[in-house]
RNA sequence: GGUGGGGUUCCCGAGUGGUCAAAGGGAACAGACUGUAAAUCUGUCGGCGACGCCUUCGGAGGUUCAAAUCCUCCCCCCACCA
């Protein structure tokens, strides 16, 4: 078997490893532990948590046992790595509310019966420490000297805010998770964002002098748009894996929105379509590039969505942006359906209004706020006097236009901001 | 605890009594060009059925015809010193 430390470099998961031929030996064996720690400080898990996510279910897929581990312990202190600024504290009541979300999440990408893969919190063991005793255990096998020399400090210290002691406390604490988990699991590996190396390496050292144990530790690239800006981030903020935070469909147009020049590096991130295909896309430009992109929307949907979900938001853009056929030999592990599609789509977001409302016609700057296509009646206003207002495909030339029962057709109303935000009315007696 | 410097519209950051809904940049949005891409150019970017009105410059008061700008008290942040 392929070993998956070459799939992962093949795919564009690594940034860095420590004793790379070691640890490519740890991983020759069959069903090695793993584990990477996932923050709560959210109740879902968003684009950019992507990576350490698809790691886990690649190394799941051949054969070892990947621990994920949510933070319900280090969340109540707050990981400083890399970031400018303090972060505010979570009460305890919302990281255990949080843990309660990451689980479902994280179970869509691992599977985690029959013990093929663990979910353990850390508050488990960390919420329970005595000060003292910890101090004396583990506190002093670290050297403040070198901990302020960490790059993931480094930040903090120049910045004007500072590092507070509490986030000072935030290594060894990850440390000690690392040593927890190799005597609980047998796990010798741990992997993480590339902000995480110092937390990585500081787990090691900790087992090498209390165990006196080898451990290792992979870090992946952070994953930026060619454009230069941090992955995952679009105007509405993050892009979560949460249905309800950001719907299939617009989850699915994230997707499609990719840049030309990340399709085939995405692919091989956020897919699990072969390599050998993947490369053939690198090969295209232009329009033909399109293609990879709705099959890179709809392969990333069906992961965090399912089937189902994917298939609608695919019909949805289809039925907003055209249809188109796929040709059989561009990606062709991938289940979209090939031929064009047709059909009504649900996944628009839509809203049913009363046909009475439009008895005497309703300004359609007051529509568009009413949707939400605008976020006050005065950005409607600016939208449609700059000409980004369409009802019905229609371009509406003054702000203040009337929509009459005369717009209904099949009794909807589609409605358009700009080129690509949709939103259908539906009309009801 | 002492001394000094700060808190401005989504972010950074000008502004030290009227000409300020507040420069400039970024982000964002729309238009043109396109391929649901990028780059570029143009416009917009607090709210309001809107050549006017209303609400903003850490919070609360006050001075003034007039305050983001001056005064008082309070909250928060930073630097140096202890």
């Amino acid at each position: 078997m392929e070993n998956v430390l070459d799939i992962l470099k093949a795919r564009g998961f690594i940034e860095q490893t420590t004793h790379d031929d070691a640890l490519r030996e740890y991983l020759e064996s069959e069903n090695v532990t793993c584990y990477i720690g996932f923050d709560p400080t959210a109740s879902s898990l968003h684009v950019g948590s992507l990576v350490p996510i698809m790691s886990l279910a690649h190394m799941q897929r051949n054969g070892h046992r990947p621990i994920a581990l949510v933070g319900g312990g280090t969340g109540l202190v707050g990981d400083p790595s890399g970031k400018t600024e303090m972060r505010k504290l979570l009460t305890k009541k919302d990281v255990a509310a949080n843990v309660v979300g990451l689980r479902n999440q994280l179970s869509r990408f691992i599977g985690f019966s029959d013990n093929k893969a663990v979910l353990v919190n850390n508050a488990d063991w960390l919420t329970t420490l005595e000060y003292i005793p910890f101090l004396r255990d583990i506190g002093r096998h670290f050297s403040v000297n070198r901990m302020i020399k960490a790059e993931s400090y480094k930040m903090r210290l120049d910045s004007e805010e500072g590092l507070s002691f509490i986030e000072f406390n935030y290594m060894v604490l990850q440390a000690y998770d690392f040593l927890e988990l190799r005597r609980r699991y047998d796990c010798c590996l741990q992997m993480g964002g590339s902000d995480q190396w110092g937390n990585i390496v500081a787990g090691i050292d900790l087992i090498r002098r209390i165990e006196g144990k080898s451990a290792f530790g992979i870090t992946f690239p952070l994953i930026t748009t060619s454009s230069g800006a941090k992955m995952g981030k679009t105007a509405a903020g993050a892009v979560w894996l949460d249905p309800n935070r950001t719907p299939p469909y617009d989850y699915y147009q994230f997707w499609v929105n990719t840049d030309d020049r990340d399709v085939a590096r995405f692919l091989a991130l956020f897919t699990f379509l072969p390599m050998a295909e993947i490369r053939s896309v690198a090969a295209l430009e232009g329009v033909d590039l399109n293609a990879a992109k709705s099959i890179l929307a709809f392969e990333a949907t069906r992961l965090a969505h399912g089937d189902q979900e994917a298939l609608k938001a695919y019909q949805s853009a289809s039925s907003m942006f055209g249809s188109r056929r796929f040709s059989d030999i561009l990606l062709p592990s991938s289940t979209i359906p090939r031929d064009p599609v047709t059909s009504d789509d649900e996944t628009v977001p839509q809203t049913e209004m009363q046909l009475d409302d439009f008895k005497d016609g309703v300004p359609c700057f007051k529509l568009f706020h009413r949707v939400g296509l605008a976020g006050s009646s005065g950005a409607a206003r600016r939208l449609i006097q700059q000409g980004g207002g369409y009802v019905n495909g229609r371009r509406l030339e003054r702000f203040d236009e009337m929509v009459t029962i005369n717009d209904i057709n099949d009794m909807e109303i589609l409605l358009r901001a700009g080129k690509k935000h949709f939103f259908k009315v539906r009309i009801k007696h």
